[in-house]
DNA sequence: TATAATCAATCGATAAAACCGATTTAGGAA
DNA sequence: TTCCTAAATCGGTTTTATCGATTGATTATA
């Protein structure tokens, strides 16, 4: 039983003529008299009735009419949606960021929604580490993040735009008149960082190293908006990319002196898995919309 | 798009590894790879990841597996629903019935009911000409009546048994001591006749005639039953083939004298339909138990 | 009543395609 | 590296879907 020999059945049943169901059909009469039959004996009953040279159900056939059409029609359902799917009409997207990257997503996420407002998006925040874990484990499309130290081959990086390393302060303090800092003075204040997990502390803590520094990180915390609320109290500065805090009105960003105190966003995702259309025309309006 | 490839895909969803699915669908892993990769080239979408030797459904492919699966569900419900109605665990029996062998069919019924309880009947009662024309529009799968004057070629005819024209009276009149009656006598007597178009009617009056009898016919009546409430009254008789009456406790039957004075009863079908599973059961039941 | 027209079935031939085995390619494991 | 394994690809074979022509039978019509 195939698809092809449902339609033909379908067909022959609506005109009740072979010859012009066959026509409807573009193939021979001859071909759809074969294929009737093949599927009648794989059935093993007959479909029709042929009393002289009219044909007319049979009841097995009227029955059987209803499961037909019911199969042919999951079958260009399916085709269907999957057209949809393609013209952006349906679907979703995952996509994994990091903290410091939200304000890029939610800017494209608003755009995109009000041109295709079919799409389904879901975000997800995190630290590198564990966006990757589920960019690998296939529950993500893509992620948006700072550059790893180590890149993986089945990895798709694509860079977005640098950001400086910054010193950030609350805007009541006296530092914010600097145009720059160095990592020297930044090793004397009061820190909060966020988490050892988090890509920037990771960083950061090398770059300290390398220098033999000790800052006096006072707070670790995995929260960025508790964090940054910690920050504005005046009594904490903290170390984060200068995108991190653009739309934050009460805090300052002080760029941070030194050759390789800049970060690359970068969108990574897995070279060998397909690519949803919906995820290409996101990612492509959300890199238009950086320039 | 047929359902083979929609069973392949489902296979290789299934399993996620062509090589095992090839084998479970008792082809070669070459040919699935084939066939998947047409459904693929259809749909213009990749249905599978290949990340490496390892596949992993992409979104299209699952989201479209849901309508796959659902097409060949329905395919496969339709095969199992005519498997069904081969075994007559469903399905409908259309029966015309002249009122003369309503005891016949009853009494099938019954039987038949108990040993295939699933199937449907409609019970259609009528006058042989009505009950023709209902079986030559394909309104009814077989009608039991008496011979007709004229047998056509496009029916299938199958002789039941011969039962006698009788004159029926009320258990209380005087003529019930007769063994037999000639149609004589008959003729001498207050008559009420089934209406001209039953065939019993059409029956007695051709006999009538060629003996140059005038009947006493006062009443004409198109319904068997009332025509035998009032024959229970003693104050008419009526004519009818013996078997009409077989249950009937206050009526007597008279055969009447006569060398052409039995009629044959006959199952009557179209002889280029097809005839169903649970009509050929139910009238070999029906035969067999009139033995 | 003969004749023509029509329709489904059948036949033989052809083109299409499903299928297979062998090979290639490449990832993953030892 | 080398071996193993899984999917893709290639060339050839078998199967089958398809066609055109014909047949057989029914219906329409002249």
């Amino acid at each position: 039983m195939e698809l092809r020999q449902l339609k033909y059945f379908l067909k022959a049943k609506e005109l009740l003529n072979f010859t012009e169901a066959a026509a409807a059909l573009y193939i021979s009469q001859s071909t759809l008299s074969q294929q009737i039959k093949q599927l009648e004996d794989e059935l093993q009953v007959p479909l029709f009735n042929r009393i002289g040279k009219r044909i007319t159900l049979t009841e097995a056939g009227n029955l059987f009419a209803l499961y037909a059409q019911q199969s042919v029609n999951k079958a260009s359902d399916g085709l269907q949606f999957i057209k949809d799917l393609n013209n952006l009409e349906t679907g979703k997207i995952a996509i994994g960021v990091t903290y410091a990257l939200r304000h890029v997503v939610t800017k494209a996420l608003i755009l995109f929604s009000s041109e295709y407002p079919k799409i389904q998006f879901e975000i997800v925040f995190g630290t590198s580490q564990e966006l990757i874990h589920k960019l690998n484990h296939f529950e993500l499309d893509v992620i948006l993040t700072f550059e790893e130290i180590a890149s993986e081959a089945h990895f798709k990086y694509r860079e977005l735009f640098t950001s400086p390393m910054a010193l950030v302060t609350s805007s009541e303090t006296s530092l914010i008149h600097k145009k720059s800092i160095s990592l020297k003075e930044v090793s004397s204040l009061p820190l909060a960082l966020p988490s050892s997990g988090f890509s920037t502390t990771l960083f950061i803590n090398k770059a300290f190293e390398k220098d033999n520094l000790n800052p006096k990180v006072t707070i670790e915390i995995n929260d960025i908006p508790t964090l940054l609320e910690l920050i504005k109290t005046g009594k904490w500065h903290t170390i984060l990319t200068k995108t991190t805090i653009e739309n934050e009105k009460d805090l300052h960003a002080i760029p941070i002196k030194g050759q390789n105190m800049t970060r690359t966003a970068m969108l990574i995702s897995l070279k060998e898995v397909y690519e949803k259309k919906a995820v290409k025309a996101f990612l492509n309006m959300l890199m238009e919309n950086l320039k």
